[in-house]
DNA sequence: ACAGATTTAGGACACTTGACAAAGTTTGGG
DNA sequence: CCCAAACTTTGTCAAGTGTCCTAAATCTGT
């Protein structure tokens, strides 16, 4: 690992961003914000099942028609939260690929670190898993979760066409693609408590060895379009 | 892919493999599969909240109290419901790799492909996340999948061995996870109904080219231990 | 065809769920 | 200060939850 692979060590991604308030008073908003707070602690401490709105309210300690007059219903509390756990993904991905001082190489590596990193963390082990089940059958939850990973997965293709202009678009964004579900994957394995969490280490140098091949030996199958 | 590859094409995993019946009437035992059946249906089409005790028995025609006789209460349901999915990985897994006529490459990508076809099921698609979900929450899903993934690696760990006598063991099992994580997180990703399921068969060319270079060429860190 | 074991139906229990309505209380601008 | 808007409590509603129990129906070997 170079040293610049180290910069963002630690900078973990913000549990909720939440959107900016329009109208109502402050202590609204401050009741909005800890509702969500205290569903994203259920769902990830007990899972989607135990996050009933009952639940929810005496998680942070207020009665349920309170619960229900912020969110009228279950799914807009869902919805909102959802929105507030990804968002604070969206700003990350899009703050980290702005320093154009590093090669290619190094930001593939340091990408590849920022997100191995952050899948030990113990809310991403916990999330994610519940937003990969829910998006199966919840088309808000499934457009939502794609449309972050796409975002995601768009400063890896930069570094790919970089790397790889001979490369056709697809290829590239197969590559991306690879290289993204590849680590998602290592959630389930490698994450928060999971079995081989402590050989995440080791595992992120595979996994660098095996996207740096790929990126630079991947050929173009005839008929890959 | 060669012409090996695509021996086991079509052979999907079984839905479900009951346990050898012990006592009660043929009856009995048909219901109680029945029952699995109709678990498994709504957990796939409708996920884990919806599957209920009332919600199983009606989608297979019966009345509750039949239900909680042949399952007393929920959690035997679920982890009987469990051990039918897996089991039947595992008896697939069990019998694929008995195939000595082949090079450890072919192997190798024979592996990758039975996976990544059994991955484009809308079963395992659907199935696998709410594993992913539930194993966070409650131990019994967590060591019956774990379970499973490591019997599943055991033979990806004899074909790197044959590719790398010269690396150590850690460093292997490290490869093999890496290879099995990886495929497990295209679910997400390309599998059945998923934004790029269309892609998965040059997703499949960039995996096999990805697994084959890190087998082939990586080098264990010094501190790898 | 009968007796005994097994399976099913039907209902009851105590409890939780999401939604709603009608009162109270707090807040901040005029 | 004051009042309307925003917030919170309290209570209720129908529907759903898992579990338990008893009686009826069904099956199997004799």
């Amino acid at each position: 690992m170079t040293e610049i692979a180290h910069r963002y060590q630690g900078t973990a991604v913000p549990d909720l961003t939440f959107p900016p308030r329009e109208g109502g008073y402050p202590k609204g908003h401050e009741t909005r914000e800890e509702i969500l707070r205290a569903a994203l602690r259920i769902l990830i401490e007990e899972g989607y099942r135990a996050m009933s709105m009952r639940r929810i309210a005496a998680q942070c300690g207020m009665k349920l028609g309170n619960l229900t007059y912020h969110f009228p219903n279950r799914e807009d509390l869902v919805q909102a939260l959802l929105d507030a756990v990804i968002t604070s993904y969206e700003i990350e991905f899009a703050n980290i690929f702005h320093d154009p001082s590093t090669t290619p190489e190094q930001r593939l590596e340091l990408y590849c670190e920022l997100v191995l990193e952050d899948i030990r963390s113990k809310k991403t082990t916990r999330l994610f898993p519940e937003l990969w089940a829910l998006s199966n059958h919840d088309t808000f939850v499934f457009e939502r979760v794609h449309d972050l990973y796409r975002r995601a997965r768009a400063p890896l293709e930069d570094v790919i066409a970089e790397m790889r202009p001979d490369l056709a678009e697809p290829a590239r964004h197969d590559i991306a693609l690879f290289i993204s579900a590849s680590m998602e994957g290592l959630t389930v394995f490698a994450g928060y408590a999971k079995p081989f969490e402590s050989r995440m280490q080791s595992l992120e140098a595979v996994a660098a060895r095996a996207f740096l091949d790929v990126v630079r030996n991947f050929v173009a199958p005839a008929d890959s379009a």
